[in-house]
DNA sequence: CATGAATGAGAGTTCATTCAT
DNA sequence: GATGAATGAACTCTCATTCAT
């Protein structure tokens, strides 16, 4: 495949994204993304075999993506605090825009494939993050800044809080004002409760 | 509608709770319905016009015999405590038994159908959750079972991971232990905070 | 299945034979025969999932019918060779006539379809026919109008010669001639041979 | 035409031929063949313009190819016995393998390719058969191996005993001791009638 | 000469929905 | 009320064939 089909390819994944944004995953058909990419029947099946296929490739994609946002904002030389409010605004822009979110699609998508752990994608970054989360709240207990004395069980909490935010606002919808609330609960509590 | 037809329009939708028990909302087809209950295309018809309303039902009867079940156990005399403890533990059975769950089949629907407030059943029972759990920690710290003062917050706190429990064990698997980390962590912040 | 539909899946029998019969096996597709039966797409699907297992039944059909014709011929009382030259006549009419006549589909069918022996219409209906000839010999001889020391090895002869002027009949053409020319021999052999 | 391309158009051809063998001819699409011959799709386009002109130049080579082992089996002196019997061994050799045949492919191939007389090549090489037979019984009977009173019968009786074989070995399958049987018969016949 | 991406026609199959009985 | 045959739209997937490079 040479240099004009990879950037084909590209396309075709950029397109069917906003395919699958717009419609979630099951309801998604090939014809589908032909007709949003404007290409042939025929010729889609020479970069995909099927939308399942296709998916799993947005989703690569997205977590690169994702990954070189998260990297850019750990560069700053910032406190725990600041990490952690800056973590979890992103996380409530991105509840937030039911617009140009694949949320939806990927968890229709893990409903009828339950993959094994190795490459379920998806079980694999929530156990990162919160890998992440504690080191983060570790860090802020040894600085002083935060109060905790299970930083594990804290970090897990907090990244089921935002599961649960994130499947309430795809489902019976969320305000700002109560995404807010929840941020607020989980910063009070890693604070206020060593005085 | 004659008492037969009461009595196979419940037929109906007792059948079609199986299919969506198995097969989540969007993949049942009319014909999957057809085939389940053995009874004729056209009859089927008769009673529902689409699978959408058919599950619509399924929800609604499922909410009653929900409550039914809810307020039984709340007849008991019981502590804030003993109670808390009861309802958490009914929601881990519930997560962990895969089978005879109508979760994801829900979670699909309210994917596509983004009620409007008042018509969406899962928002107001998440909020009625949301009251009671409120009300129930207000009576724990009444007679000093709980230590908390935002009882609101932490209802909402709690009601919250419990969906992202929910989600998670739809999509990435969720151990019992891992329920059981959750729970304890819920029990302990509430009663151990007071110390 | 009501009365109507066994009429209904004879009539798409009897319009599909008479695609077979133009195109062979192979080059028949279901849209062929949907549109031969001036039925619907889906319409053929509630009778039959395949064009081979359409061409399976035209076959089981076609066996019958051609029994019926059989035994309509031998209840007359006649001499061995009377119906010798019967059965090789009927032959003969049913090589000529390209038309009308289902062998090339039958052994496209069996290129692609190498059934095992007890499932092979094909190979039954050849070793019967063998029997049935070994038998008229032995009588022939029996009474004295024919002469052979080896009826099994004859029959089996006159079976293949069959065999092979209907393969050549569809593939390199046969005359009406060659055709009476192979009876001659064969019926001259049988009886001359005895003088 | 260069070197190169005559080299390229006889790999295309052989390649192709494996591929008939393997498939029968219907069921052979461009794709196949440039897959097999691993080049490009439009190259192929360039040497021949559809499965159908391809086949026929295979089975052209192949003619040859046949030819020049037939004159080599005839080099020898040998009696018309020995080479009546060479000759039925050879068909023998070739109707049981099944495997490295064109068989199937040839007859798929007149039946939808009804060629005048001239240019079927199946029926110049039947005929052509025919006739040396006939040659061979005459020189037979000339030198007393053979007894025959009308050897032209008798050799287009082979040679639709043989065809009749071919088809059955390619349908309804034919085992050893049944080609032995058959051949047995034949010589039988040729050289016991003078009894 | 050679490549291989691209096209679009066409085959298979499944279902929601209707309607005569 | 109830049936189930029938329809036709919609989807998936495969290839012959072309054409810019």
């Amino acid at each position: 495949m040479g240099e004009k089909s990879i950037q084909k390819r590209k396309y075709i994944l950029e397109t069917a994204r906003k395919v699958f944004v717009e419609k979630g995953f099951k309801r998604v058909t090939m014809k589908d993304i032909v007709e949003a990419c404007d290409i042939s029947r025929g010729g889609l099946y020479l970069y995909f075999e099927s939308t399942s296929q296709i998916f799993q490739e947005v989703m690569k994609m997205e977590t690169q993506a994702d990954d070189d946002l998260f990297s850019d904002s750990i560069k700053e030389d910032a406190t725990a605090g600041d990490i952690l409010l800056l973590f979890l605004m992103e996380q409530k822009k991105e509840l937030l825009r039911k617009q140009d979110t694949l949320t939806q699609a990927i968890y229709e998508f893990y409903f009828e494939n339950q993959l094994p752990k190795k490459e379920n994608r998806l079980k694999r970054q929530f156990d990162s993050a919160v890998k992440i989360m504690e080191k983060l709240i570790e860090s802020g207990v040894a600085n002083g800044e935060f109060y905790c004395d299970d930083c594990a069980g804290c970090a897990r909490n907090i990244m089921y809080v935002l599961e649960g935010l994130k499947i309430c606002a795809q489902t019976i919808g969320v305000s700002e004002e109560a995404v807010n609330r929840e941020i607020y609960y989980i910063v009070k509590n890693l604070s206020a409760e060593g005085e």
